[in-house]
DNA sequence: AACATAGTCAACCGCTGCTCA
DNA sequence: GTGAGCAGCGGTTGACTATGT
């Protein structure tokens, strides 16, 4: 398309993909699995080069692809994430169970990214079709405008806008609680830009530390993943949002969220420390990011994030003043999600 | 019907960062 | 410490399609 190929061999087929094509590679891929893709097209016998074939996967022939239009709050969410992280693409898909980075970027660029720049416009400018362009299309109104009010949307949701950048995990596995109980109310703590380079990193840190593992009334650890099973098979797991199921009824429920008092999302025995999986251990996580996130205990217990205590241990208070910091984040940020 | 224009989206490119020897 | 190999990411392109004139 107009630049030298990147696997400049001969040979190679390039553009569209057939459907034989994609047939060899989903077939190879499911015996196979995903990796390797600089060796994938030779042993597929497929004529096309790694990165080709790793790019028609995720983005097209990926068995969790979901399909079909954007939906209200997956756009609210994406406007929301976009906010928070930038042109992160791979991030916001990673929390859009479905979605690939590509097909939001281009539905930011083909969408939101326009009425933004429109709406930029508008200000200055009176109606666009009055200036002689044409209309919108109809499917461009049937499909992509959606929602209306949503220039107003994305104008307030980019207000106060701080991006986070940070690598790409996907988030759709939390375990909560049964049992959500009240949280004594946590400082907020205001992130200051001053420091571009220690923001970053910062953001970075938070952004990486793993999910908070939740504990149930008992002191469980409630987390669902594989390796507590294999440990803890006496564990009730809870199914309640074992895993998160991104539809519409969820995306609906958590933009709906009452969100203005962000510091209540951590309320409750919300431990967050790594398990050693060998002993049933608990041990905390060494490291600025993990503990960030991670190192406050947060439990009805007096003994922790209780400022009025003033027998309140050294390690209490620097547990607190981390969580302080994920409660600023959150404080900030949490609107996202 | 034919052409022009604009929108969509799959695919490509080049860069970055990670891993490992 | 460093360089090669690789995977992944974000920006960009251009073919295709829908719509307006």
């Amino acid at each position: 398309m107009g630049r030298s190929p990147c696997c400049a061999k001969e040979g190679m087929n390039r553009g569209a993909w057939t459907a034989i094509e994609d047939k060899i590679l989903t077939d190879y891929i499911k015996i196979h699995g995903e990796g390797k893709w600089r060796h994938l097209p030779k042993r597929a016998g497929l004529k096309r080069c790694g990165k080709s074939c790793r790019l028609r996967w995720l983005n097209y022939l990926r068995p969790d692809i979901k399909r079909g239009n954007i939906t209200h709050d997956e756009e609210d969410l994406i406007i929301r994430l976009h906010n928070l992280l930038g042109n992160r693409w791979s991030l916001i898909a990673g929390r859009l169970p479905g979605r690939t980075d590509n097909e939001i970027k281009n539905y930011w660029n083909t969408n939101i990214g326009k009425k933004l720049q429109n709406n930029g416009n508008s200000k200055t400018k009176s109606s666009p079709t009055s200036s002689g362009s044409p209309p919108s299309r109809a499917r461009q109104d049937k499909d992509m405008d959606p929602d209306p009010d949503l220039e107003q949307k994305v104008l307030q949701k980019t207000a106060g806008s701080c991006l986070v950048r940070t690598k790409a995990t996907r988030c759709t596995k939390v375990i909560v609680s049964r049992e959500i109980q009240p949280l004594k109310a946590v400082p907020s703590v205001t992130i200051h830009d001053e420091d571009e380079k220690v923001r970053r990193d910062h953001d970075e840190k938070i952004m990486e530390a793993p999910l908070p593992r939740f504990m149930d009334s008992e002191g469980n650890n409630l987390n669902n993943n594989d390796d507590d099973e294999e440990n803890n098979n006496t564990n009730n797991e809870l199914d309640f949002m074992a895993d998160f199921e991104m539809d519409e009824g969820f995306f609906s429920d958590l933009l709906n969220m009452d969100i203005s008092e962000p510091a209540s999302c951590f309320e409750n025995k919300v431990v967050v420390e790594e398990e050693d999986n060998t002993n049933g251990n608990v041990t905390t996580s060494e490291g600025g990011v993990r503990q960030q996130l991670a190192s406050p205990v947060v439990s009805n217990d007096d003994t922790h994030l209780n400022n009025n205590n003033t027998n309140v241990s050294e390690d209490s208070l620097h547990e607190a003043e981390d969580f302080k910091s994920m409660s600023a984040l959150m404080e900030n940020e949490f609107d996202w999600l």
